[in-house]
DNA sequence: GATAACTGCAACCGTTGTGGTTACATTTTG
DNA sequence: CAAAATGTAACCACAACGGTTGCAGTTATC
């Protein structure tokens, strides 16, 4: 378990926002659905906020909603909105240049991991929160039907 | 920086291993060019040899040598053998199942995260410990050249 | 204008993982 | 036996995470 959940509850509040983007949401709502605390909701809100993807207003009857349709949201921008830095960390310090290896080993790697992350980065790029919204309302018509 | 550096010494004490196969290793010497501590380093091969990529020899004269021909293990034969578990974390807890959005997501989205950590995988077994070694010789001959 | 319902934010807390280190038992070679 | 290596356990400082309390600021409603 590397990265954090902080991705996980983004793509969760996101498609909440989007299931209901009729109305605002209130972090405690959002909190209630993650069984968690409407500080923590505002702290991740707060970053996809920064990033362009979502709004919120103050006061009374505020909330949150999207900034943009649920179709041009992926779970790359909500991932890249909240995890910083590289994914796969290279060296801890920089190795020996008296060693053959050692003074060639943190050029390679980083283009390896950069390769990598963009590999990731690009499969968290096809799937927008429209499509999980989509999902979710399909699973949902199912449970109805099965329930006759 | 989500992934510890374990991977990334691991790697570069493997590509140790494999420029100079015709001896062994001891940790003192890797941890050297690492600037690092041997403890660390033992630490770190242990898993790799639990995993079978490597193996040690106790007592004087001993060492660590590569299992098997460096063209057959991956920078992804690396990283799993130190980094377990999901990539991407879920919910820390199971969401609300009277939220119609809650009772859905984590199912959803174990589906993207492990697509999204397969596609890393795939990107990291692309390159085996014996293509940094042809790197690391090829960059090594070019520095040559370029003194003259 | 007072009150209620929100966001925004700072300050903590306990837990976990990381990188690092010391110390020591064990194994093997010279 | 002595030297050189692995194998481990124990510990430390630090950072991040998930969570929580408390409170200031903002806004709609009565």
């Amino acid at each position: 378990m590397a990265v954090s959940s902080k991705s996980a509850v983004a793509i969760h509040a996101l498609t909440m926002l989007a299931r209901w983007d009729d109305k605002s949401l209130t972090s405690a709502e959002i909190a209630d659905s993650l069984r968690s605390n409407p500080v923590l909701v505002r702290r991740i809100l707060g970053s996809l906020r920064v990033a362009g993807l979502v709004v919120s207003t103050e006061g009374r009857n505020g909330g949150w909603s999207l900034a943009r349709p649920a179709g041009g949201i992926t779970l790359h921008d909500a991932y890249a909105a909240l995890e910083e830095g590289p994914l796969l960390a290279s060296h801890p310090h920089p190795p020996s240049a008296e060693c053959e290896v050692g003074r060639n080993m943190e050029r390679l790697l980083e283009v390896e991991f950069r390769d990598a992350e963009r590999a990731m980065a690009e499969r968290l790029g096809r799937t927008t929160i429209a499509d999980l919204v989509r999902q979710v309302l399909a699973s949902e018509r199912d449970l109805a039907q099965r329930a006759h």
